[in-house]
DNA sequence: TAGATTGTTAATCGATTAACAATC
DNA sequence: TAGATTGTTAATCGATTAACAATC
């Protein structure tokens, strides 16, 4: 199987909230048609999703849901947990380890830094933050591969380095900056600014055309 | 000129950093190859891109810097003040009510709303929190056309309705719920699970290719 | 059995990249 | 002036959509 396109990766996530909904409901198995309804999207792009994930449906019955689930889950590599750092517990930071929505998910917040001495020592929804001359330690000692950035803009790039130094392999950087790594670590984007342009662009184009 | 495509819409906010940051330091002009280099990308994409805007560039000088800002700034409608609300103030509305980048980008959150009373009645980082009641009210006496959504996934459809109620027009959401909405009101999802899948499936991927 | 739904192969659509003439 | 950079037009690439045979 080819390696999945970008945009059919991040619609993944979206079947599987569908999909648990529905198993919650008691539904044992769905069409293609039943999960694109609930999206607005079209069936034939979630069967050529799906198949990604090397799924297999049965024609006329649609997909086991379970199985379904199952095999989402196992692709993105939610089934196995993965412990993670976060770095700057500052209102971002916060919210983020209280986040609920990381244990269905198997992501493990085993730990937070923050350079302030008013923050260290704390225990934030139930995450101790250390100060940052702890980070190689605990990275070390829990064998961690994978970061979360929360600190502000100017911090980025220091904070960064110190992950990469430590053996960092992905980031997740909230910080709105475009942080520099070598080619071997992977860093995801969260910029809050795209999601804003897309909006504000999005509602002028509706004022002026009519909607589809 | 055509309606921009929605990648090439993702990426005016990264170049604007990018043109702030050359801007800060005292730059006056700046070539697509300035800004290719800067976040990796090809100077053609930038030259296409920045082409929505409707700037015009000086072949052999480059774009004027002050003119290029500019011009991202006003398509993407950054230049005046927009208004907004902010439903749900917990620990992630209380986060974003304490961002400073909107400021730059002159989204005021005017008001938050929350349904629970030990909530309302505060005051998180200048802004009011009220009860959910006032909502209509201060919608309209402020002429609010945008709502931010950060309630948990089971209050999210509800509040939703009453958004659309009061006439609202386009909704960030930062719940991890499929909110349903009428054709004319504009929804930006913003689903932490999405940018996971994508650095989960990058980190795997890039364990076993070469780094291209 | 008949028809609904899958998965595959082909066609279309849209975004990125390349080529190059125009020009400050 | 010469060469670096723009903006346009064409080519390529990749994702979405359509068509349809296979089948539970």
């Amino acid at each position: 199987m080819n390696r999945i396109p970008l945009p059919s990766l991040r619609r993944l996530p979206r079947y599987l909230n569908v999909l648990e909904n529905l198993q919650r409901q008691g539904r044992t198995t769905v069409s293609a048609t039943d999960v694109a309804d609930e999206l607005d999207l079209k069936p034939i792009q979630i069967r050529k999703d799906m198949a990604f994930t090397g799924i297999v449906g049965k024609p006329k019955v649609g997909y086991d849901i379970n199985e379904l689930i199952d095999a989402i889950r196992t692709f993105i590599g939610w089934h196995d947990v993965t412990p993670c750092v976060l770095v700057g517990s500052g209102s971002l930071g916060t919210a983020l380890l209280g986040y609920e929505g990381f244990a269905k998910r198997n992501l493990k917040i085993v730990a937070a830094f923050d350079i302030d001495s008013e923050r260290y020592g704390r225990i934030i929804y139930g995450t101790p933050v250390f100060s940052m001359d702890k980070l190689a330690e605990v990275i070390e000692r829990d064998n961690i591969s994978m970061a979360i950035i929360t600190v502000p803009t100017h911090a980025a790039q220091d904070v960064t380095n110190s992950l990469i130094a430590v053996g960092i392999a992905g980031i997740w950087n909230f910080s709105p900056t475009e942080i520099q790594v070598p080619p071997h670590v992977v860093v995801k984007r969260e910029n809050l600014s795209e999601g804003l342009a897309v909006l504000f662009v999005k509602m002028r184009e509706r004022q002026f055309r009519s909607p589809d």
